[in-house]
DNA sequence: GCGACAG
DNA sequence: ATCTTGTCGC
């Protein structure tokens, strides 16, 4: 049941999860290595807060390039998983978002995931482990800073970025993607660069705060939470 | 030891 | 992440 995952063993607790890291990082590719894009996913999970159960409900969408023509749609659920640690993301949302990955019948050629890609403190956030155990071509996209510092000031007006810093390293970007809305922060996955990261993102955006893959699959998180009991 | 801390 | 309707502003 986990031959699908890129080979990984996912573990059951946190210290298990920190012994992987550095030699899962190590294996994320950082040069672009990304074929042609037909199809564009977005991934991203939902949570009851205070769940002893633990459930996770994932969603990966699935939209033409270009076009961003929804194509498909797929939702699934763990329980019993990891708590939300913070660093600890990936461990914990990835086993869910594999599943989904799995019942989807056209797999995408390049993931937007919700959550940081390198911009983590190991290099490991969420979409870098997605990418490994997915092997596809994935790109971050926060709303909030993990680890990290935005270098400068970042303007009000679309298009506007600010290196994000990590121990003197450029790990990510603060993007402005609408006015009067706060910026989300890109990073690269697997097998993307951040430039390659950015210009999807800016080319999804559709003029809203959240690139339209990982807008949909959030809603979609919230569909599967909703059908699937609390 | 203290504070920070994706979703 | 989630608890939650209306409301302020472009």
């Amino acid at each position: 049941m986990n031959g699908h995952l890129g080979g990984i063993v996912f573990p059951t607790d946190a210290a298990s999860a920190r012994r992987l890291i550095p030699d899962l990082a190590a294996r994320v590719e950082d040069a672009d290595r990304i074929g042609e894009v037909c199809v564009i996913g977005g991934a991203d999970a939902s949570a009851t807060r205070f769940d002893p159960d633990r459930a996770v409900f994932a969603a990966v969408v699935a939209l033409g390039w270009p076009g961003l023509a929804p194509l498909g749609r797929a939702g699934a659920v763990t329980r019993g998983g990891l708590p939300y640690i913070p660093g600890l993301l990936g461990f914990r949302e990835v086993p869910a978002l594999a599943e989904a990955w799995a019942r989807l019948p056209r797999k995408p050629d390049l993931l937007l995931v919700d959550g940081h890609g390198r911009a983590h403190p190991q290099g490991l956030g969420i979409a870098c482990l997605a990418g490994l155990a997915l092997d596809v071509p994935t790109i971050g996209v926060a709303k909030s800073i993990l680890a990290g510092e935005v270098q400068g000031a970042l303007p009000d007006i679309p298009g506007a970025r600010a290196a994000l810093l990590l121990r003197g390293r450029v790990v990510g970007m603060a993007l402005r993607t609408r006015r009067g809305a706060n910026p989300v922060y890109v990073s690269a996955g697997h097998r993307v660069t951040l430039e390659t990261a950015l210009a999807w993102v800016e080319r999804t955006g559709l003029g809203r705060r959240l690139p339209e893959p990982t807008r949909l699959a959030h809603l979609a998180a919230a569909e599967v939470r909703r059908g699937s009991g609390p």
